[in-house]
DNA sequence: GCCAACGTTGGC
DNA sequence: GCCAACGTTGGC
């Protein structure tokens, strides 16, 4: 079982989205970075547990939990024309990029705000708070995951 | 395979 | 909205 940290940005999809629908997987679409792709794919088991990370947003942190309940995937937004997301040189015969499925876990009571995570010095490895690092989904260690959730 | 130009991310 | 940093594209 390993853990991870997915960015999102709120307006598209947000910890709430999953907290109002607790039974029902969500897709975890969209992710067209190869780094990203490749560990969604290949990595990014069932029953791992997954940060749900707020980006572009007024308030920027951890703001929940999730769990895969499906490993990788043919990501369906990439064949449809009308989507954002859509991808005209990805095939059905090869897919180029995955999705994963995830149900609710929790709601944090509050955001655990970035500046909070950059003050950790036990995360200074995580690539969240590196410099110029843009990852989408990222490894978190069980160190990095305990000394988050301490942060509740 | 190099690398300039362009596009995207994401905090501020 | 700005812009630094990084990623991708495509001509050569």
């Amino acid at each position: 079982m390993s853990y991870w940290l997915f960015k999102t940005e709120p307006s598209e999809c947000s910890i709430d989205d999953f907290a109002n629908a607790p039974d029902t997987p969500i897709v975890w679409e969209g992710v067209r970075n190869y780094q990203a792709r490749n560990m969604l794919r290949d990595e990014v088991q069932k029953d791992d547990l997954v940060f749900i990370y707020h980006s572009s947003c007024k308030l920027i942190g951890v703001a929940g939990i999730a769990r895969v309940v499906r490993t990788a995937y043919p990501d369906p937004s990439q064949f449809s024309a009308a989507s954002a997301y859509f991808d005209a040189k990805s095939s059905h015969e090869s897919p180029r990029w995955v999705a994963v499925d995830l149900v609710f876990v929790e709601k944090l009571p509050a955001i655990i705000p970035l500046d909070k995570l950059k003050s950790l010095a036990k995360l200074s490895e995580l690539p969240l708070v590196q410099r110029g690092s843009r990852l989408s989904v990222m490894p978190v260690t069980p160190e990095q995951w305990q000394s988050i959730l301490q942060q509740r």
